[in-house]
DNA sequence: ATTAAAACTGAAACGTGTTTCAATATTGGC
DNA sequence: GCCAATATTGAAACACGTTTCAGTTTTAAT
């Protein structure tokens, strides 16, 4: 006889599923994500698995929505307060860089499952965009008004540099530092601030 | 070690393996282009498959520098020639998209072997990047004079949006068009050009 | 021509993502 | 409380990337 588990809400299932994979992949990243083990620690059966994610890019795609989630909660509960909206900008993805890698291994799987170009989690990738699009803006202007068509442009310029950026870094072109040099140069063209010479 | 670095000094038989490896990603992406069919269309065995390319993402990568090393030769043949650098920069990307996209299918896989984050293939995926800021900065400078650091960073960030928008269409995000509606866009923003009105 | 080294072959094996399915629970309506 | 619909389980199976290896062929130096 197994556990009870009588209040088994599916919503629990689920989010015990992505704790578990969140969990793993922080452990030892895309492939120490396996889907057995996935399954048998959050305690279900594979089909019981693959009716709540379609495969493991798609369950990795949920990882990285939880963790935009906490950063939109952090964002609410601390905004970015420069100056400018250079520093604002700075400093917005300073603390998304630092924190997303925080957990490198975890972080590359969620990139590989990005990046992975999977048709079927189209809609989820762009909600992921979109809500990050809506972050850098939210930053980027001092005020909650409505940002201007050179705005939202900017801020899908500057994300574009920063989710290459990371794929560079997930596959050791260079370090977490650069990550955050390459947006703030773009920024530094964008706005017309005096250039800084990289390495 | 003899690495297959460019059509020319390649050995018969890995520039065999090669253009299965082509012919079968147009066929059908990264899914068709199995090993095992690979191996047995360019008539040798498995083992010896792997001695040449490390793994599949390595395959296809090396798909991508034969691209790029045709791209090199168009732009050798046929500069770039718009009066400004705005219409040079755009001419490029819409060429180089274009034909890029043009073979969707091994354009995708190939996109998903940049993007693996596979360390292994750092050296390689750091050339691609090296020669294609290269192309552009050729493109986008009229004489044959030394780029300002400004210069260099403007197509670092071009490449990067190129680079990110390209996985967007892959992923099915968008078409082709936007693509390089993007780039031009965040060229118009570093120019300081006029801002166009997006959907 | 001989022969040692290197390369290649064919086939099997392993790990892991994903699918399938019959047997067994669980649930919600009556 | 009963029953049909639905969900879950456990286990096996399949596909494919990758590795391994014993036997065979090719290569190159003498």
């Amino acid at each position: 006889m197994s556990e009870p588990a009588k209040q088994a809400d599916m919503e629990d299932r689920t989010r015990q599923i992505l704790e578990v994979a969140i969990e793993l992949a922080e452990e030892g990243g895309f492939e120490t994500v396996r889907m057995r083990d996935v399954a048998a620690h959050a305690g279900v059966a594979l089909g019981t698995f693959y009716k709540r994610f379609r495969s493991k890019e798609d369950l990795l795609v949920a990882a990285l929505a939880l963790a935009m989630e906490e950063m939109e909660e952090r964002m609410a509960r601390r905004p970015v307060e420069g100056a400018s909206s250079f520093d604002r900008i700075s400093e917005y993805f300073t603390t998304a860089t630092r924190r997303f890698c925080a957990k490198p291994n975890l972080a590359r799987a969620a990139l590989r499952a990005v990046a992975s170009g999977d048709q079927a989690l189209a809609e989820k990738v762009w909600q992921f965009h979109d809500r990050t699009t809506r972050l850098i803006l939210t930053a980027s202007l001092d005020k909650d008004r409505k940002p201007t068509a050179a705005e939202v442009q900017t801020s899908v310029v500057l994300q574009h540099v920063w989710f290459a950026s990371l794929v560079g870094w997930s596959g050791g072109l260079h370090d977490v530092e650069r990550v955050i040099e390459n947006v703030k140069a773009a920024a530094r063209l964008i706005l017309g601030l005096p250039v800084e010479q990289t390495v």
